[in-house]
DNA sequence: GATGTAATTCTATATTCATGAAAGTAGTTC
DNA sequence: GAACTACTTTCATGAATATAGAATTACATC
């Protein structure tokens, strides 16, 4: 979620800025009090606790009061849980969690696109070309043969120049031809363990 | 060394921002453009070669140029290398190298003794005291016997109530005292593996 | 209870920095 | 070469924050 985002942001900050991170060396040692870390590195005491502060809302530090003294500790798991949690699963792809990654295809569709969906005209970049491609590709069903009649029906809706659209689709792989019979079928994309893998199942007619 | 510092602060600080750690996330799904990024995260294009900036200078991110385009790539073994650091070796007490740990124990003694080091008042906080016991103890080396009339004569240099430092500098277990004949020697602490130990050597006259 | 001490909170200030607009750069297409 | 595109850099601005002093709180000592 982007709590997590939060949460995350939160962990960093903190270890963020030179003096806190001195705070934490000095505490790896022993646990101190405020007045001797403030002395130790030579700023306040208010500044000192505003740190600690810091450092406490992110689990880092906790304070054990003793007299009128607060003596600070480190929280060596906080950090050793972190590393691990950065580390071991790939926590990395959630953090985009929640996120429209299509945004991207919404803008250049939009940008090429009229209001009624019909291309204005094709993208020079490739790139974007794709998008457009992937785009009408959602018209055609997987596991169905369409005759070159078919396609070009389809096609028509996005452009005049079904020629281009069709043999655009095959090279680029997200269509097969039959070499004879000009039947034509949408490419299956299954991502294997290692790349790409494109099968061929058997298919009934539209 | 304080360069230590300075890199982690810099590396924490590349992920202590919420819109570079989105984008942390989106690169670990695959490489992608400035602009892909700044659609999908609704920032300016600017904003978002501001951020993978930062990002590259910590080391987590690089950039291959193709055609106008710059695609950047997650370096996952940048964060994966920071994890082990912090995690494995406790670089953690080496982030305080370099630093005057003994400013707090300067800052009492000034307080608490006069131009020629005298003692001009016990501290009433035994944490402050032990500060200036620790300081007398150096005057005594380990390894020796010294007669009481010898210790009185060390402790004057520091204060006239020689009785009091004397029996606290035993309270506190910083030296110990022959049960009849009178004779004092400094306990030797040595950090084992449980905690402190204290050793009780053979002593030579002084 | 009065005094004193350590810590925290409040307030003010200077610095850092995220952001986007505009200008500048590099590479592509025609 | 002219027009265009993606990107970067420069600049200005508003928000976040590190810092220290003042006021406040919590506790201890006399």
């Amino acid at each position: 979620m982007e709590n997590q985002v939060d949460e995350l942001v939160r962990f960093f900050k903190a270890l963020a800025e030179p003096n806190r991170l001195r705070i934490i060396g000095l505490l790896a040692q022993k646990p101190q009090s405020v007045e001797q870390l403030a002395t130790t590195l030579h700023v306040g005491e208010s500044t000192v606790s505003h740190h600690l502060s810091r450092l406490g809302e992110a689990g880092l530090v906790s304070a054990r009061a003793e007299g009128y003294y607060s003596i600070y500790a480190l929280h060596t798991g906080a950090l050793a849980a972190m590393a691990k949690k950065i580390l071991h699963e790939d926590a990395l792809p959630g953090l985009a969690l929640g996120m429209d990654v299509d945004a991207y295809d919404r803008k250049v569709l939009s940008a090429f696109s009229d209001a009624s969906g019909r291309i204005k005209a094709f993208p020079v970049q490739e790139k974007k070309f794709l998008v457009i491609l992937r785009h009408i590709l959602g018209e055609f069903e997987p596991g169905i043969r369409y005759s070159e009649k078919r396609v070009n029906q389809i096609l028509a809706r996005y452009s005049a120049d079904t020629a281009t659209l069709r043999r655009s689709l095959v090279e680029h792989g997200f269509m097969a031809r039959e070499g004879g019979g000009g039947m034509y079928w949408r490419v299956q994309r299954t991502a294997g363990p290692h790349g790409e893998r494109e099968s061929e199942p058997t298919f009934p007619r539209e």
